[in-house]
DNA sequence: CTAATCTGTCACTAGCGTGTAACAAATACG
DNA sequence: CGTATTTGTTACACGCTAGTGACAGATTAG
């Protein structure tokens, strides 16, 4: 899991196997879509680190995907890169028009294939690789996906990271648990409300050390919040 | 507030009746169309807050009723969810292209529908979040939900702060009983008026901190005002 | 394969928020 | 002054929201 989520979207299953072979090869774990509806899907499921994009795909093409993952606040900071064929010039300007971060004409080597999307996951994503979060003495460090408090390693399971991590990059802020839900869980996942409820009380639990659990707030009649301020 | 119109689209009325069951027990507001013309006409005449789409219908396909809707930017950004029966796919990739927001595949489970429901509603209507009003050293932020004053945090109920932020978007002005009723606790509830004094009361004790309760005033004979200047 | 962990849901409980009534205080008016 | 009207204040019961522990299925690790 620690490992970087890249999704494939290509026509052809040839050049989609092409591509995982060369991204598993540099460590990226990989999902594949045939078209754009099941990537959208995937998308909105998964929400992958990455999205590899054929331009030329029957039907619905690269560009009107493209255009709504922009879209939606939820994906609108998945980088893209696009798969063009040579001679294609001007669906380049198109993409980056659309907001796709890089682009790759084919044929292309899978060095530069790797170079590429390391180079834009490095721009795009500084948050990821990105400095440890600190506050009150309780630090997230999402390179070595741990959490500490006054240096003692906390123990959560994977959906409370995600949830803190999110509180982290959110502070001072009320979300409703639809919000949430969207954000931490992913968009097309269907579960109760009250999910939230009990993970954040699995949150909460597990910063109880040194009585960290008031970080997490309840707000009446509308969500969670994370806040430093404590009422008096 | 007034609950989200669901116009279903469908030839068959068993299913129109199926839907509707499912979307009033989870609290929404049906309006029902047999084909695309009657729902092209209810859509512009009431505005739903989304459309059920049902692909498959004799005539006009939805395709049509989509693409037309879409293309008018009156109508543009209702949300659509498209249904398909199994084994449509193509149609699905179709239904992208034209803009839908998502798709339910029957047979599909009602608590599935209303999740999805709930997802794409949520989506595509971005909370609209003011910004933090300061009076006299009380602040109200919206976007945390949080009252201060002086930075520390005031501790309320839902309606005394729904009831302060309708005062501090609305200062120096007498409202009675009855407008307040209106606007804080919305139009069609019906509570004694005299409940508004007690709200008042319960508001002016969260504000006592550094004397701030003096900014809701009675207006004798006619009800309450927020102000910033204090009476004689 | 098994064991361990994680996840989502439910049922139950505790506590909070709300509206109303009843009474006290303040104000207007003759 | 005395009375009627309006507002302040408190107490209380009901309903609803959020907290919580348990549990079964899913997933993962070993």
């Amino acid at each position: 899991m620690t490992n970087r989520k890249i999704l494939i979207v290509d026509d052809e299953s040839a050049i989609r196997d092409m591509l995982r072979v060369a991204l598993e090869m540099a460590d990226y774990d990989c999902l594949e879509a045939g078209n754009a509806q099941d990537a959208h899907a995937i998308i909105i499921d998964t929400k992958p680190d990455l999205i590899l994009l054929d331009w030329m795909m029957p039907n619905t093409s690269g560009i009107e995907l493209a255009r709504r993952l922009k879209r939606d606040e939820v994906t609108a900071n998945i980088p893209i890169i696009i798969l063009t064929a040579k001679g294609e010039e001007d669906n380049k300007i198109q993409g980056l028009e659309v907001g796709a971060d890089d682009y790759i004409t084919k044929p292309f080597s899978p060095r530069e294939l790797v170079a590429r999307l390391k180079a834009v996951l490095r721009r795009s994503s500084p948050a990821i690789i990105g400095s440890p979060i600190t506050v009150k003495n309780l630090c997230l460090d999402p390179s070595s996906h741990r959490v500490t408090i006054n240096d003692t390693p906390v123990d959560m399971g994977p959906t409370e990271y995600r949830l803190l991590e999110f509180f982290l990059t959110h502070q001072e802020r009320a979300y409703t648990r639809g919000q949430l839900l969207d954000h931490v869980w992913g968009g097309n996942v269907y579960v109760e409300e009250r999910t939230v409820d009990v993970h954040i009380r699995r949150l909460r639990k597990a910063l109880t050390v040194d009585s960290h659990e008031d970080l997490v707030q309840t707000v009446r009649g509308t969500g969670y919040r994370f806040s430093t301020k404590v009422e008096a």
